[in-house]
DNA sequence: TAGCCTACCTGTAACGTTTCAGATTTGGGA
DNA sequence: TCCCAAATCTGAAACGTTACAGGTAGGCTA
């Protein structure tokens, strides 16, 4: 039998669907005269319906406008269509967060993915978040940061077979998705670009140890630079990244002050180089003369700051979307290893 | 008949629930021998269910971690306990949106809300993403910035009946939910904080004109102290808020180095005040001493920034709350001129 | 011709929740 | 004693989707 377009028999027991209301599987059926069931298969290509069949519904249900109710999706599949972005709301200075979630909104925007986002206070337990959404399935994947050489949130994730990316990688022998800075490269070169200008007492300001991964990588490019320069290291003590501003800029001051204090200085985060600077000329010395110091920045404001320092560049919009394309790819089964990517330092010698 | 605690009798036809699954109102039910109807009713406290068996259920529902199933609610109800975030994909140097994501979080954590971000190109139609919340129904309030004086889609939610709030005010004779910076009483203060400092010669940088209301209010603060004080004014044109950080400081090396130049500025931006300040000193004049400038910060990156300048701080974070708080309150049937709120500026001379 | 396979389409059930329209019990008043 | 109202509780239906287990028609094989 071969169906015309015009060819709309009422199915028995169907009332016609009320004008306004939004369109559903059902308002399709009735318009073409077909069951929910073909009009459902139908949609999504499956290969026991007829092409023309096909066509006549993708066209009806384009014309109308049908978009497919997500709470019934999720409650007959279990299957919800949102990415969870978990992150420690700590206060920004530096638009960081904001530029990765632009990131992964763009790779989601071409999928029927909504991004949800739960941030978690500092003083919480990471985990919390993480059962919270896995308790009560909300979301098909998550993307994290701040990720631990042995990350309690990846052992649960990973056991319960919920896929995820994250910001940073682990050292646990799990193979999951992540996408990272690589730390080890950075460190390496900045430590390098001091030596060329002839620095000899390399000091770093790294992330929190031993809690967050990349300060071993820092550390790893940061001591092999200093051994192939034979220069040697000034140990920056009570603060890290997470440090407040203040605290940082006063203790910079005391380092800088002290008669065996740094002549070069690795810095891995843009708004703790404001601090630093901050506190060297604090302490009297002078940057480019007395001092250089070397700063990853993750959002183009360094530029704009003067004394202008040497900086490498993170793009944290381009990690947003590797995050969220490396999840994506994992929900839809490909193996972890395949979703592993390391984005590269980019130096910019800012001095004029 | 006084039913006790171990009297569960089960329910002709039902099944026990499998272990191990997620518990549902079936569980519970079962549990307690009772209907799901009852049990349903006795977790949100209907007053034609007994106390004795509120007071089961619920500790049942407790003891077992009972969570309802979102898809099931929003499927029956069409409640989504969603609150969409529409914004503006900008690149942004400062962190901005994060903060106010972390306002926002902070409320809805004691909620049953979750967040969702939707971001839209820049370039894109503004509508899109608001059309697209509606038609699908994936949200049940939005909160918005970029406020325009006659806004498409305050129109828009409104006729159609669609909780929002607004970062910022209309001009349109809708009342609806908003949080705004007093941006008249900074822009007053700051041109006041000029003059005090013998200021004769008074420019703005201020928002798009006349895309954004915001605008207004800082002209006619600007105004307003200018005419009080006698002092006159000098056009800022071809730049906004907008326009790249290059092209600002670029533009404003041209305009200080015309012949009458300003003696004092006013920039609503802290990212902006920054290219401004690179313009000025390009153009060879000394901040404090042959120009003054105030800038509003919206994040405390300014008082790490040298010359230190004059500033008001806006805070987003509180700035989120309150925007949460409205649209939650609005989709609770408050009326929207009770959620309409301002925050004032605060000045802090940051020079030492 | 009968039997069978293929191609296409169908209704029913189920996901977990709330609403609707009762059902049952209890206590009190007449 | 009977009846009514109030206090509790109940199953069935529905929201929109997909999975399951068929059903029908036509053509091909034997």
């Amino acid at each position: 039998m071969k169906t015309t377009e015009g060819d709309q028999k009422p199915v028995s027991g169907m009332a016609e669907p009320v004008e306004g209301e939004r369109p559903t599987l059902k308002t399709i059926a009735f318009m073409a005269g077909l069951g929910v069931t073909t009009v459902s298969r139908a949609l999504k290509d499956a290969p026991e319906i007829g092409q023309a069949t096909k066509n006549r519904v993708q066209l009806i249900a384009k014309q109308i406008g049908y978009r497919p109710n997500r709470a019934g999706v999720r409650l007959r599949t279990g299957k919800t269509n949102v990415i969870s972005l978990v992150l420690n709301a700590q206060s920004e200075i530096m638009g960081l967060t904001s530029n990765m979630v632009y990131g992964i909104s763009e790779v989601l925007s071409e999928t029927p993915y909504h991004l949800t986002v739960t941030p978690y206070s500092v003083k919480n337990d990471p985990m919390q978040p993480i059962r919270y959404i896995v308790e009560t399935g909300s979301a098909d994947g998550i993307i994290m940061s701040r990720t631990e050489p042995n990350d309690a949130r990846v052992r649960y994730l990973t056991e319960h077979g919920i896929p995820f990316a994250t910001h940073g990688r682990t050292e646990m022998g799990i193979e999951h998705p992540f996408h990272d800075f690589d730390n080890e490269t950075f460190a390496y070169l900045s430590v390098k670009s001091l030596l060329a200008r002839g620095r000899r007492r390399i000091a770093m300001l790294a992330g929190p140890s031993p809690s967050v991964t990349y300060y071993r990588h820092l550390h790893r490019g940061f001591s092999r630079a200093v051994e192939e320069g034979g220069a040697s290291t000034v140990a920056v003590s009570d603060i890290d990244v997470d440090t407040s501003l203040g605290r940082m800029r006063n203790r910079m001051e005391e380092i800088m002050s002290a008669s065996n204090g740094p002549d070069g200085i690795v810095c891995c985060s843009g708004s703790a180089a404001i601090a630093l600077v901050a506190g060297i000329e604090a302490a009297g010395l002078k940057i480019g003369g007395d001092v250089d110091l070397v700063s990853k920045q993750s959002t183009d404001v360094l530029q704009w700051f003067r004394p202008q320092i040497i900086v490498f560049n993170e793009d944290v919009r381009h990690a947003g979307r590797e995050l969220a394309r490396a999840v994506l790819r994992r929900i839809a089964g490909v193996d972890a290893r395949e979703l592993q990517s390391l984005s590269y330092p980019d130096e910019h010698d800012l001095r004029s």
